[in-house]
DNA sequence: GTTGCCATGTAAGGTGTTACATGATTTA
DNA sequence: TAAATCATGTAACACCTTACATGGCAAC
C-alpha cells in the first residue's frame, strides 16, 4: 500500500493543501510514512495528473500560492474500491526481538541495562498515546460508525504498546528472579 | 537497523553459506526481510570487504561452489556493540487500521464481508505460528539464557496476532450488535 | 534576534522488492 | 514432465528518507 490512498481518503473528507496533508500525516502514529514533502507533494502532483484530485490555486501575499487540493468522483471510485480489498496482515518490525535472539555475548549486566532503557522509552510513547486517546484528537466523525471506527482503531494502537510494556517488564522479572544468566564463556 | 547485524548474528552462531542464510531469514517472520539474493549475497560481500567475516570456497562438481562464511573476531565485536544498544520501538505497519478510517464510503456489507476475509487470513496466521511454537523450530540454544529469550521473543510474536485476532472479532460484533451503521448517504 | 510557522519545492541516496538468469539433481 | 532443491548471481525499479533551498511573518 502507498500513501497516495491516504491521501484520497483525506480528500474525500475534505480539500486540503499538501502542507496540511503533511503535518496530518506526520502527526499520527498510525500513518506510517515519514509525511515527507517530497513524498506528498509529488503523489499530489501524480494524482492530479490522474485526474483523481483536483486543484485550486489560490494567491496570496506573503506566502507561497496555497494549492488547495479536492477528490473528483473518478477518485472517490478508487479510494472505495480500495477500502473494499481485504489489507495485508499487519506488519510489524521488531528490533529488539531480534536483538535478544542474538544477544549471547552480553553479560547479565549489559543486558539488563538495554532492556532498562528501552522500557523507559515505552513508556514515554505509552504516555504520549494514552494523552491523545484522552484529548480526543482530530476525527472525521462523519457517522456514528465512522466515530466508532476511529476510536477502536486508536484503542488498538495503545493496547499493542501497552501489552510491549508489560512484555518488557515480565522478561526483565523473570531474567532476575529466575537465574536465566549468562557468564560470558566466549572468545571476545 | 539493517541486514546486516542478523547476518553476523547467525554467523556468530556458526559458519554459513548465502544460500543458507537466505533460507533461515526467509523461515523466520520475524527477521522482516524479504531474505532476496540481492540483499543478502551482496551484504556477504560488503562484510567480507570490511573484514567482518571470513569466506571460505568450497568446490563442487554439480553445483556452483559453496561459499562459507564466518565470523571474525571484529564481527564479533561490532555485533556485541550491537546487541547492547537501546532498539528503537516497534515499527507497526497496520494497513487495516488506515483502511478503516476511510471506509466511511463502504456500505455496513461491504466492511463485513472486508473484515470477514481479513479474519480468516489472520486465523491462519495464528495457526502456524502456534505449529511452530510446538514443533519447537531452530534455536542456537547456547545457554539458558538464550533458549529461554528465543522462547520468549516467539511469545511475544504469538501474543501479537493472538491479540490481533481477538480484537477483529470483537470489532465485528461491535459493529453488529451496537447498531454503528452507515448507510451511505454519498456521492457515488 | 533566533526559533518556529506557513507553503512550496528539489536532489541525492538508502534499502528493499520483484523478476531474470544459469544449470545440475532429485522428487512427485 | 513439471516442479522443487541446491547455489550463485545481476538488473531494474519502487518507495521512502534526509537534507537542502527560499522567504516573509509572528512570537518569545
Amino acid at each position: 500500500m502507498s500513501i497516495k490512498y491516504v491521501l484520497l481518503g483525506f480528500l474525500a473528507w475534505k480539500p486540503l493543501t499538501g502542507y496540511e496533508l503533511k503535518k496530518m500525516i506526520t502527526a499520527s502514529p498510525i500513518l506510517y510514512w515519514s509525511g515527507s514533502n517530497n513524498q506528498i507533494y509529488q503523489t499530489l502532483v501524480k494524482l492530479h495528473k490522474e485526474g483523481l484530485v483536483t486543484r485550486q490555486v489560490e494567491h496570496q501575499d506573503d506566502n507561497p500560492p496555497r494549492k488547495i487540493y479536492a477528490i473528483t468522483a473518478q477518485g472517490q471510485t478508487m479510494l472505495t474500491e480500495w477500502v473494499a480489498e481485504t489489507p495485508p496482515l499487519p506488519d510489524l518490525k521488531h528490533p529488539l526481538l531480534i536483538q535478544l535472539m542474538w544477544s549471547e555475548s552480553l553479560a547479565d549486566a549489559e543486558l539488563q541495562a538495554m532492556l532498562v532503557d528501552y522500557e523507559a522509552g515505552l513508556q514515554v510513547e505509552v504516555l504520549m498515546l494514552r494523552e491523545r486517546q484522552t484529548r480526543g484528537e482530530f476525527a472525521p466523525d462523519r457517522s456514528a460508525r465512522e466515530a466508532y471506527l476511529w476510536s477502536a482503531v486508536r484503542a488498538n494502537w495503545l493496547a499493542f504498546y501497552e501489552s510491549q510494556l508489560a512484555w518488557v517488564q515480565e522478561l526483565q522479572r523473570e531474567l532476575a528472579v529466575k537465574g536465566h544468566t549468562n557468564e560470558r564463556v566466549h572468545d571476545l
